[in-house]
DNA sequence: TTGCTATAGTATCGAGTCGATACTATAGCG
DNA sequence: CGCTATAGTATCGACTCGATACTATAGCAA
């Protein structure tokens, strides 16, 4: 029988420390107000831009149903956190955003714990092992044939210093882009490299 | 504000990378006969050596309640993939153990995308996030006030090469060890270094 | 205009999860 | 023999989440 703890094996590994290490997480965020879908939804709201502030974009970015996450977002209405918005322009649209409450909720993420964890490890480390799951995130979506769902400014419809005083700009969306807006997470995102 | 995917918020992006990375392997996993839980236990069971293959001992594992767990065991044990037997020597502890169907059910284990992944990293990667990642739940462990869970051969109370035909010993439970038990997951488990 | 179809979102339901609580039974100690 | 600690189970209830069915709007086509 194969030693899963081999060095042969480490990638098994691996994934069996991300998947602890995420209900480690889980476990200690039980005794929360809000629960880890919750958490999930409230992280993505704080960092998507405003292309991809609707519900279905967010069914998406969590690979949940619709219905899964309109439960999770009445959740997070009923207690102030989140706001739905009519879409001025499309009727059928419904915007999110993130409350006062729900942006200093977030202070008291219990992702940060992991995240102090992540902060200890020797100097370059935090370097290379956010871009080897970086890596690993791609692979995993493209081989479930997700979408994969990156910032704008590592997109190929990302058009840098396109303008003088707003310096970017989406050829998809025909959109300009701020500085800020760059580093946003956008459901149309496809990456540079085919 | 501060953007999270800034550099400087490296260590947030890691976090955050486990936790979404945990969802997509769990949101797959949901086509599968076994829930998440159940798929921790089994990979535990197959992994754990002789003294804690106890629902006990699975549950700090899994930082879950007894209750939870004997659930958990319930279903599994329904299935035909874990098998529970009373101990010969206390009345009060319940003894685990995999099934030959349990053990053929991880060939079908939900993490192996994961894994794959995992695989195809730049080859000397593995090496440095399996260590980072190590050390990042050795971390939040200690934070939590748990107990590390590691295997034997890296245990204080591991005696290397005590004997010639049984070649090692734990110095805790006063037992023999295999090569093959020195690999196995311990939840007497005390890290060298203190 | 009138369909037709696709899409965004919601409501409802039911199987299942998981912690809390309460319980049984054994171990171990005096 | 109690007494207490521990291993494990049963039950309950709040909640999760996908499946299904539904409403409503958009967009296209004739």
């Amino acid at each position: 029988m194969t030693d899963r703890f081999d060095a042969a094996d480490r990638p098994a590994l691996i994934a069996e420390l991300i998947e602890r290490l995420s209900r480690l997480v889980r476990a200690q965020a039980h005794d929360t107000a809000l629960n880890p879908a919750q958490w999930d939804a409230l992280r993505y709201l704080e960092r998507c831009n405003r292309f991809s502030n609707t519900p279905g974009a967010l069914a998406r970015y969590l690979a949940a149903t619709k219905g899964t996450v309109s439960q999770t977002l009445n959740a997070l209405e009923r207690k102030g956190l989140v706001a739905r918005q009519d879409d001025p322009l499309s009727g059928r649209v419904v915007r999110l955003a993130l409350t006062r409450a729900g942006r200093s909720a977030l202070n008291r993420d219990p992702l940060q714990p992991l995240a102090r964890a992540a902060a200890s490890l020797a100097g370059g480390e935090t370097r290379r092992i956010a871009e080897g799951l970086l890596a690993m995130l791609s692979d995993l979506q493209r081989a479930n044939g997700q979408r994969p769902f990156g910032v704008c400014r590592t997109c190929r419809h990302f058009r840098k210093d396109a303008d003088g005083g707003n310096p970017h700009f989406c050829a998809l969306l025909r959109e300009r882009l701020s500085e800020h807006d760059a580093g946003r997470i956008c459901a149309e995102h496809e990456p540079v490299a085919a």
